[in-house]
DNA sequence: AATTCTGCCTAACATTTGTTAGGTCTCGTC
DNA sequence: GACGAGACCTAACAAATGTTAGGCAGAATT
């Protein structure tokens, strides 16, 4: 007897994917199992085989989504940015754009910063284009920051890569922190990349 | 018939340990079965739990001394570096001895950074003191660097502990970091935080 | 020499996992 | 009203998991 409350939700797959995201930001890869996204999303678990043809597919879809999320709010927080605006606060803006992306909007790009490592080199094979093109993405910005003089001609962009990547990415691994803190990192984060020499130029 | 090779290692429990360590590092928590540490080991399954009462008691052990591993270079580093160098150069020591902690060592450091976020709560409880002391020791080294005038009396200190770490534990999501690389990073870091004020003062 | 202890093994257990096969209900179409 | 397809459920499968109970050889102890 079908339960009347579950009046077939608009769109199951995307239900699933949302329930899959969630448990694979929380729980990781091999934690979250196919009955608990099954429970999370309102069906039983072989149901979801109707919408996925396996656990690995549910998530490459999520891993890239995720990334693709982030990706699109730093290539928007730039080009919006780069209308008027002097290239410390593009710099500024990607990084904003980045953690909100990260903290705030989905489950998604949690899920494939913290379950890339953890997932079978199948998985992770689906996902390199993704990545690599937002890797593209903030290089570019790097070097369009560097262009215009606020970045010394001889910096590192791929240290400054990884610190700007390490920095943002490892608050996910610290849930205590406050919004008020996430704002002081943006803040001091930025200014320590171009703040010092953007001040002498 | 027990085979005459296996002439009884001498601490069987450290091999346990260690290949529990490589398997967490490599795997993360979930993925990490003890017939596989059993087999890396050179024993059978059943027998681990003649040295461990559980897997948890395992991973909380591995976990702790891996964060005490970083630790205890760190803090060594600082000391070494205390005695007649500038603010700077303790810090460059400090950043320079995590990381080498964390890509060299042991697989300690590895496992315990990746498996955090992954752990049930109960094993997370079991290690609050030592990463409590950990982040004391790097606090205490930002604290004794702006205390010298190298960091703005300002600074946010937070920040700026929540970059060096995110930064360098980053590092070991990245696989492809070749050592030039990392050297390149440390350099950066250390820079980028001391550096153009260290020149100003 | 008899006994206990140490260190490991074998074999099973209950549970959980991804996955599959077949059934059932509901809806729109003819 | 028959029919077929869409969307889901039930029930099982084999494999893998943490864990336990009992056994067995050799060293240590008495």
């Amino acid at each position: 007897m079908p339960d009347a409350s579950a009046i077939q939700q608009p769109d199951m797959r995307r239900r699933i994917l949302d329930a899959a995201a969630f448990l694979l930001a929380e729980n990781g890869y091999k934690a979250t199992t196919l009955r608990g996204i099954a429970d999370a999303a309102g069906l039983k678990a072989g149901s979801i085989y109707y919408h996925f043809p396996s656990k690995d597919h549910i998530t490459v879809e999520i891993l890239n989504e995720g990334v693709a999320q982030v990706s699109s709010a730093v290539k928007e927080a730039v080009t919006d940015a780069s209308a008027e605006k002097s290239s410390a606060e593009i710099l500024h803006a990607a990084i904003e754009a980045h953690l909100t992306a990260l903290t705030e909007h989905s489950s998604y790009t949690r899920a494939s910063i913290r379950c890339f490592s953890m997932v079978s080199e199948g998985i992770r094979k689906e996902t390199v284009e993704v990545r690599r093109a937002f890797d593209a993405i903030w290089l570019d910005v790097l070097r369009v920051v560097q262009a215009t003089g606020a970045l010394p001609a001889d910096a590192d962009l791929k240290s400054l890569h990884l610190i700007i990547l390490g920095t943002l990415n490892w608050t996910l691994e610290c849930h205590g922190a406050t919004e008020k803190e996430k704002r002081a990192l943006v803040e001091t984060l930025s200014s320590l990349v171009v703040g010092p020499n953007a001040a002498i130029l």
